[in-house]
RNA sequence: GUGGUUGUAGCUCAGUUGGUUAGAGCGCUGGAUUGUGGUUCCAGAGGUCGCCGGUUCGAACCCGGUCUUCCACCCCA
C-alpha cells in the first residue's frame, strides 16, 4: 500500500536548487567568520536533558523536544506523576536525552567540559541545526539551523564592537538592504526595575516593555498591572516612554531617568562606549540604534542584547545576541564571561528569496553533457569526459543511446550549459560538436581547446 | 500550549441541496520527428478524494477523532 509520503511538521526537505542557495548563505557567513578569527566545533545532535531542562525558562522547556527512552528503560515511567497530571515529571521520567534548542546552551556545557585544552579568551563558532517544538509558521520551523559565533573569557566590551562589525560585514556581502542592529543592555533593563522598585519583576516588566511596538502603550500598562506590578511602580515606568529623539539625545534622557541606579548607569556607559566605537569604525550599509524596548532574547543575558531586524520584509529578526556573565555558571565554571552573536540562516533565507537577492552565480548547473550515440561512440565519449574532468569541468555522458530528442531534453531540464555531439563523423575528425544550450549555437571544437571555449563561454 | 484555517492526479486547483464511471490546466509517457532541447499538434497513463471511525439505502461533500498546511496569540531564529 503506497502511503502519502511527507516530512514530519515543521521540517523540510532540500532539492539541489535550494541547496545550492543555503550553501551561499552558510558560505558567506562561514568566511566571515574566519576572517573575525573563531574556529569551527560541533556538538552533538542532542545532549542530556539536564544540560538543557532550565537554561531556556519555562516557555523554553516546553519547547525542548524529548527523546523517547528505549527498552527496559521505558518501565521506569513514573506512572503516579502520570497520575497525578504533573506532566513534566511524567515525561522526564520517559527521557534523558533532548535533542539541543540552541547552540549557546551546548557551547557553555563544551566550555566547561574542556576547559583544560582551550585557552582563552576562546572564540568559536558552529554552524549546525537546532530543533524546537513550536508551532511552525512563514519562516518558522521546528527543524533550521543557526550560525553562531561567541568569545567566552573576557569580559572586554572590544568583542561587542567586533560582533556589531560582524553583523555588518556578513549582511553587506548578502546585500541585505534596509538592515538595522539594535542594541540595548540588561543592565539598563534592571536599572528600569530598580527604578520602578520593583527589581524581582524585572522579567516580567521587561517582556511587557518589549511589547511596546505591538500592543501600545495602554496595553503595556495593562500587560504590567497583570503581572502584579504596583501602581507606584507603574508610575514610575510610565516616564520612560517619553523618551525621544536620536539615539545620543535619548541615551542623555536615559542616564537622567536612571540617575538612582548605579548598574543602570552602568549600563549606559558600557552602550556609550560600544556606539562610540562603532560610530568611530563605521558601518557599511547598516543603521545601529539604541532600543530600550530591546528584551528580547533570552533570559540569561547580562550585558548587551543585539537583535537585528531587515525593514525590507514583515519577518522578524534575522540575527540575534548578547552578553552572558554567568552561563557557564551553571555548570560549575564560574567568571566565564561570554557574548555571541547567531544568524538565522534560514530567516536570512527567507529574506534573499522574497528580495530575490540571491545572485545568478549560485547555480550548480552541468557544464557539458556527451549524447551517446551507441556504445562504440560511448567509449570514445567516455574518454573526453575523464580528460574534461581533469581539466575541472563538470561532465557526464548520457547512460544510454535513447534518441537524440530525449537525450536532448534531458540536456535542457537539467539546465546543463553545453551539450557534445560526438558520433562516427566528428570521432573521424578528432573534434567535438559543441552546443551551447542558451543560444543555440553549434561549433566543432579540438578536444584540447574545449576547456579553454567552455571557460570563455 | 490557546484559537482559527487547510488537505481532491506529480503540481496548481474545480467538483451544484449527499445520488451512476470524480474533472481541468500544467507536468509525465509515447507519437508527428532514426543526429538536435526550449514552440506546436495528436494519443495515453496516472486517484484508497490526508488517515481512522460514525450518520445514511447511498459520503469527496454531513459529524467526531487524528495527522498535515497556513495564520493570530505565547514565544522566538
Amino acid at each position: 500500500m503506497a502511503q502519502k509520503p511527507s516530512t514530519p511538521k515543521g521540517t523540510r526537505d532540500f532539492l539541489p536548487d535550494v541547496v545550492a542557495k543555503r550553501q551561499y548563505i552558510f558560505n558567506t557567513i562561514r568566511e566571515a567568520f574566519e576572517v573575525y578569527g573563531f574556529s569551527p566545533i560541533e556538538t552533538p545532535s542532542f545532549e542530556h536533558t539536564s544540560t538543557l531542562l532550565g537554561k531556556y525558562g519555562e516557555e523554553g522547556d516546553r519547547l525542548i523536544f524529548k527523546i523517547l527512552k528505549s527498552g527496559d528503560k521505558m518501565k521506569d515511567a513514573d506512572l503516579k506523576a502520570l497520575e497525578e497530571e504533573n506532566l513534566p515529571r511524567f515525561a522526564n521520567s520517559l527521557s534523558e536525552k533532548a535533542l539541543r534548542y540552541d547552540l549557546t546552551v551546548p557551547f557553555a556545557r563544551f566550555v566547561v567540559q574542556h576547559q583544560n585544552e582551550l585557552s582563552f579568551p576562546f572564540k568559536r563558532y558552529q554552524i549546525q541545526p537546532v530543533w524546537r517544538a513550536d508551532r511552525p509558521q512563514a519562516g518558522r520551523y521546528q527543524e533550521f539551523y543557526q550560525c553562531d559565533a561567541d568569545v567566552v573569557g573576557s569580559d572586554s566590551l572590544v568583542y561587542e564592537v567586533d560582533f556589531i562589525q560582524l553583523f555588518d560585514e556578513v549582511l553587506s556581502k548578502l546585500n541585505i538592504p534596509q538592515v538595522s542592529i539594535k542594541i540595548n543592555n540588561r543592565k539598563i533593563l534592571t536599572g528600569i526595575a530598580e527604578v520602578s522598585g520593583e527589581s524581582d519583576k524585572i522579567v516580567p516588566i521587561t517582556v511587557a516593555i518589549d511589547k511596546l511596538d505591538k500592543i501600545g502603550l495602554e496595553g503595556v500598562l495593562k500587560e504590567l498591572s497583570e503581572k502584579g506590578v504596583s501602581n507606584e511602580g507603574i508610575e514610575k515606568i510610565k516616564p520612560l516612554f517619553e523618551i525621544s529623539g536620536n539615539t545620543d539625545e535619548r541615551l542623555s534622557q536615559m542616564k537622567e531617568y536612571l540617575s538612582t541606579s548605579e548598574i543602570g548607569l552602568e549600563g549606559i556607559k558600557e552602550l556609550e562606549y560600544v556606539l562610540n566605537a562603532t560610530q568611530d569604525l563605521g558601518l557599511k550599509d547598516t543603521e545601529i540604534e539604541f532600543d530600550v524596548t530591546l528584551a528580547r532574547g533570552l533570559n540569561y543575558y547580562t550585558g548587551a542584547i543585539f537583535e537585528v531586524k531587515c525593514g525590507a520584509t514583515s519577518i522578524g529578526s534575522i540575527c540575534g545576541g548578547g552578553r552572558y556573565d554567568d552561563l557557564t555558571g551553571i555548570f560549575g565554571m564560574k567568571n566565564m564571561s561570554g557574548v555571541g552573536i547567531s544568524f538565522g540562516a534560514d530567516r536570512i533565507y527567507y529574506v534573499l528569496e522574497e528580495l530575490d537577492l540571491f545572485p545568478e552565480s549560485v547555480d550548480s548547473r552541468l557544464d557539458l553533457l556527451f549524447i551517446n550515440f551507441g556504445d562504440e561512440e560511448a567509449a570514445h565519449c567516455m574518454r573526453l569526459v575523464k580528460k574534461m574532468r581533469e581539466a575541472g569541468i563538470s561532465c557526464e555522458i548520457y547512460p544510454k543511446s535513447a534518441k537524440m530528442n530525449k537525450q536532448m531534453k534531458y540536456a535542457n531540464d537539467r539546465g546543463v550549459k553545453f551539450v557534445a555531439l560526438v558520433g562516427k563523423n566528428e570521432m573521424e575528425q578528432g573534434v567535438l560538436r559543441i552546443k551551447n544550450m542558451d543560444t543555440g549555437e553549434q561549433k566543432d571544437i579540438q578536444p584540447d581547446a574545449l576547456a579553454n571555449y567552455l571557460n570563455k563561454a
